[in-house]
RNA sequence: GGGCCAGUAGCUCAGUGGUAGAGCAGGGGACUUUUAAUCCUCGUGUCGAAGGUUCGAUCCCUUCCUGGCUCACCA
């Protein structure tokens, strides 16, 4: 485990500096936990990149951390999610580790929701150990937190009873053995600590018995939080706002590790959640998802970061990846490069040359980004972004694509117009410059009478179907200049007759 | 009702215990060259309200008002 961090390295916000000088000294484990019952998305990143920026900060201060990501496989499936097959109702009750992934592509319905989500995090280049908490129970890490929660079960009880407010079966058992069917929530009848086992009853009356050091049950999930504080030796635990509320699941677990595990509560820090703009917050259940690999196919992970957590994650965020992104990007490249093109720019070459590289280069070295294109790789990957963004993200106003074949939209060009691309189509040469093409372009249409606002539109229209675009000479320079003269020809020749 | 967050220029928001800032919008000017054009220029707004701490508060404390989200397993 590393010690010291390079101090360019990590993106370590000042907040992330103020909770981790409230912990303690060490050795920290910071964990965050996320069920795989649905899609993991942005606002569960913005849990993840809260634990990593408070572990960052720990490390830079000397601390020896170890960065947790909890993954509640053993959970069972609570309710078929939109999209999951009717009959897997069959499945309720049932630990996701075990249920057979709806799509058929993963080992189980829980990796068909982990996977892409640790790929992310791999994506994100972050040092992070994934925990699957089915793997957690089946080697006994929880075994000896489960015999003392049995031990207990009166003193949890009352807690639970006393800050939930909630009357408690009279059968009630902080451990829920999972029978024969598969389904979690055998009635628990005797404890055999010495065989770290309990005897249950089904719901048929079938009596059997469940080994909690071998993963055939799991804690009830309220007494589960501060088990696993003190089976993982947590020190720092981030939570969303709607566990901190008053008889929620935080309480009970800071009073039952008290109380009844002997263990110190963790420091917490409480976040606020990401919307999409103007679409609200997260729900798979209403198809708001936002899948981190969807942010980092526009941005890189440093942007990411400063994304989810430029702002103190303790205040809602309202994403903005349409009209405000080229901004955000512009002000993330101003301080972390040299040279920065600006977002639109970007973008624009982007649609012009698709992901070429080298044409790419050609057209930034043009328009005056000599030292932009000097890294082939960095630009490959920006280009990309661009790409992406464009594609999915981009207003109206800044897409745009040259089209292959001679665009219906040309129908609307007048004969001035076409008197004009026929002109350009003679005067086009090879080699232009943007500056020299702006200039043929603008002196064609004066030389010919004709406005210039319509000859620009006109070859807009011919070229990219639409009547405006990015600025023309450049745009025009940066195409093979024989396809431009085809399609101007063929536009003015086809019409004419 | 509990919790968290917010209330600063028209809009979106930065911000610091010591005479208030940015971007966009808007006004004016420049460029006979379309583009969310570009360049130059213009910002006194009771920093939600009232108290308190302080030599001094927009920033700290208290109370209140308004708005947003959240509250039993959807971060």
């Amino acid at each position: 485990m590393e010690q010291r961090l390079s101090p360019t390295d990590p993106y370590i916000p000042s907040w992330a500096h103020k909770v981790a000088s409230g912990l303690g000294p060490g050795p920290h484990v910071v964990v965050t936990g996320i069920s795989p019952s649905g899609n993991i998305h942005a606002g569960n990143l913005r849990e993840v990149l809260v634990a990593e920026a408070v572990a960052n900060a720990l490390k830079a201060r000397g601390e020896e951390v170890r960065f947790v990501f909890h993954a509640d496989t053993i959970d069972p499936l609570r309710k078929i999610a939109p999209g999951i097959p009717k009959d897997y109702e069959r499945y309720l009750g049932h630990s996701l580790s075990r249920v057979p992934d709806p799509e058929g592509c993963h080992a189980s319905y829980a990796d068909h929701f982990l996977e892409p989500f640790e790929a992310a995090l791999e994506g994100m280049e972050m040092d992070v150990e994934v925990l699957r908490s089915h793997e957690l129970y089946e080697s006994g890490v929880y075994a000896e937190v489960t015999r003392e929660a049995l031990e207990r079960t009166g003193d949890l009880r009352a807690i639970l009873q006393e800050i939930s407010g909630r009357k408690m079966p009279e059968h009630w058992s902080p451990y829920i053995p999972r029978t024969a069917s598969g389904r979690l929530g055998g009635r628990v009848l005797e404890h055999l600590p010495e065989q770290r086992s309990v005897v249950y009853e089904d719901g048929d009356g079938w009596e059997d018995s469940s080994n909690y050091g071998r993963g055939e049950g799991k804690l009830g999930w309220r007494v589960e939080l501060a088990a696993r504080w003190k089976a993982l030796r947590a020190t720092f635990e981030p939570f969303g706002k709607d566990h901190t509320s008053r008889g929620g699941s935080t309480d009970t677990a800071d009073r039952m590790a008290r109380e009844v595990f002997d263990y110190p509560v963790p420091g917490r820090y409480e976040y606020e959640w990401i919307q999409i703009k103007g679409r609200g917050a997260m729900s798979s259940s209403k198809g708001i998802v936002l899948l981190p690999n969807e942010l980092l196919e526009i941005m890189p992970p440093g942007a990411v970061r400063r994304l989810i957590l430029g702002r103190d994650p303790a205040r809602a965020l309202d994403l903005d990846l349409a009209a405000g992104f080229p901004r955000f990007m512009d002000e993330y490249r101003a301080e972390t490069e040299a040279h920065p093109v600006p977002f639109a720019h970007l973008v624009t070459v982007a649609q012009t040359v698709g992901v070429d590289v080298e044409r790419a280069a050609e057209m930034l070295r043009r328009g005056g980004y000599e030292e932009a294109v000097r890294d082939r790789e960095k630009l490959r990957q920006d280009l990309g972004y661009a790409h992406n963004w464009a594609e999915k993200w981009a207003p109206e106003q800044y897409r745009f694509g040259v089209r292959a074949e001679v665009p219906a939209e040309v129908a609307e060009i007048d004969d001035e117009g076409r008197r004009y691309l026929r002109e350009i189509a003679d005067k086009l040469s090879d080699g232009l410059g943007g500056d020299e093409a702006q200039n043929l372009l603008y002196s064609t249409a004066v030389e010919l009478g004709v406005k210039p606002k319509k000859a620009f539109a006109a070859v807009y229209t011919a070229l990219l179907g639409r009547k405006s675009g990015p600025k023309a000479g450049p745009f025009v320079a940066s195409l093979d200049p024989c396809f431009v003269r085809t399609r101007f020809a063929n536009v003015s020749g086809d019409t004419r007759s």
